[in-house]
DNA sequence: ATCGTCGTGTCCGTTGAATGGACACCGGCG
DNA sequence: CGCCGGTGTCCATTCAACGGACACGACGAT
């Protein structure tokens, strides 16, 4: 550790800095774009995007760009709950969606948002803009109710009590109408939004548990508003929920658990 | 960079060394398991790793170890020719793979050797340990053999001229006759290998073209050995490869070009 | 109960590696 | 030609990383 501990002022942190520049809107930047975005000055950025290019963290496009490298695509695909979870899912993502032929999404939680880690989408999508890897908000996305009703008191309370975002006219921000839901999400297994985060789009979504009774993942079927198909997708999706839910080794019975 | 040019001996690369300590086989390691891995002192470890669980890059385990963190694979999820690629793969992967019932595998070069960014295979697998995100050799594997086809003169001359290991009893380590069996695969488009990485494995790949006519990726079916399937496989999977390359926007008549 | 071992966590004086301001090059443009 | 934005290089300064030393708790064997 530096011997004071103001963020930002460790090497690690500035290389990281770099790193985490890249963003599904930019995963391509130059040089100066990376000094932008860091604040970092030219010559310390260029020493570090060089060293991480030199290890293939990064790696430079022809024109001068750098984009993220393969060595560290390969590291991501390390990351637990990810692999194992995509492998399991897959199967029945992909059964939900030739049933459905509708938006079919598998998240998790990392601190206060949902990150998406499969999806499969029709090719002519209506507007949706969620893509693998990217995050949702708890409070007003099906598979983030659900993640955010199975996160422990401690994270509802912190959820609750911090501002939550109004996307569109109907995103529920009153902390108690969102107790029940939370409270009725936990009884059911299951959460519905229509139109709480995008206009026009409703979204159903089911939770998925681990052996010991974990709620791990969230899996959920996004369709336009208005569309029946909203009531109607929710069998198909809870028993999809509970299969992959078998393959991790939940069994009827098995009491389900929080965090 | 640091004053001097030795490698090893800055931040960054220590910092990287401890993150490349992961590894398909190691995906959760301790923090002594990191300090024997990487070489440094247990102090500098603890100080590096603590860092990158700070930001997400890492994240710890109950009992202690570390794994790659959610915002790690985030940022791989935006390593180019990954995702695009899968995406644009993987309908004809699955409709391969409905059609064979056997292992498809796609696969870029990294280097000196082949990436699997993306694998379907049956569940009652036969001794097949490749995974996504492992790595091939370039002399003995289908999809490496195309790869190394197409990977330019410079490489096929470095790979050749460096020691070939040999998998199998039937692995081809002659120069001479991997020469042959490039340029062929270079007239053909297809590659073939039979037994030469894992005893009992055959397999078959085809070049994935993209619109400015640049090989990009491999995709190949492994099927067991004395299968008829071996030569079956090659029609469709010609067929997918073609399909593939399209979507990437290369036509019939775009010349193909190497590297 | 006692000792040894192993994994983990913390401290702090030393020092050498990261820093970033300054300078230089190059291509495009008005 | 002069200006500008992007890129690449240099090097004296200094401050953050370093890592040896110490400490704690858990476990197992004696």
């Amino acid at each position: 550790m530096p011997r004071t501990n103001e963020p930002g002022r460790s090497v690690s942190s500035r290389l990281l800095q770099v790193l985490f520049s890249f963003g599904p809107d930019q995963s391509a930047l130059s040089l100066t774009d990376l000094e932008r975005r860091t604040g970092l000055p030219h010559a310390t950025v260029r020493r570090l995007a060089m060293e991480l290019t030199d290890v293939g963290a990064l790696s430079r496009n022809h024109d001068g760009r750098f984009t993220i490298g393969l060595r560290l695509w390969q590291l991501g695909t390390l990351a637990p709950l990810t692999e194992s979870l995509r492998t399991s899912a897959q199967p029945f993502m992909e059964d939900l969606y030739t049933a459905l032929r509708q938006h079919v999404q598998l998240a998790v939680r990392e601190g206060a948002e949902a990150v998406i880690i499969e999806r499969l989408s029709a090719p002519r999508a209506p507007g949706l803009v969620s893509q693998v890897g990217g995050r949702l908000p708890l409070h007003c996305s099906g598979v983030g109710k659900v993640l955010l009703a199975h996160g422990g008191g401690d994270l509802i309370d912190g959820v609750l009590s911090g501002k939550l975002r109004r996307y569109t006219p109907r995103t529920v921000v009153d902390p108690t109408a969102l107790r029940g839901e939370l409270a009725e999400c936990r009884r059911t297994g299951t959460a519905s939004v229509r139109g709480e985060l995008t206009t026009g789009a409703d979204s159903v979504a089911t939770r998925i548990v681990d052996g010991d009774g974990m709620v791990v993942a969230a899996l959920s079927v996004v369709v336009r508003t208005g569309s029946v198909k909203h009531q109607a997708a929710l069998p198909s999706l809870i028993a999809s929920g509970l299969g992959i839910s078998r393959v991790l080794g939940w069994r009827p019975g098995i009491r389900i658990r929080d965090v």
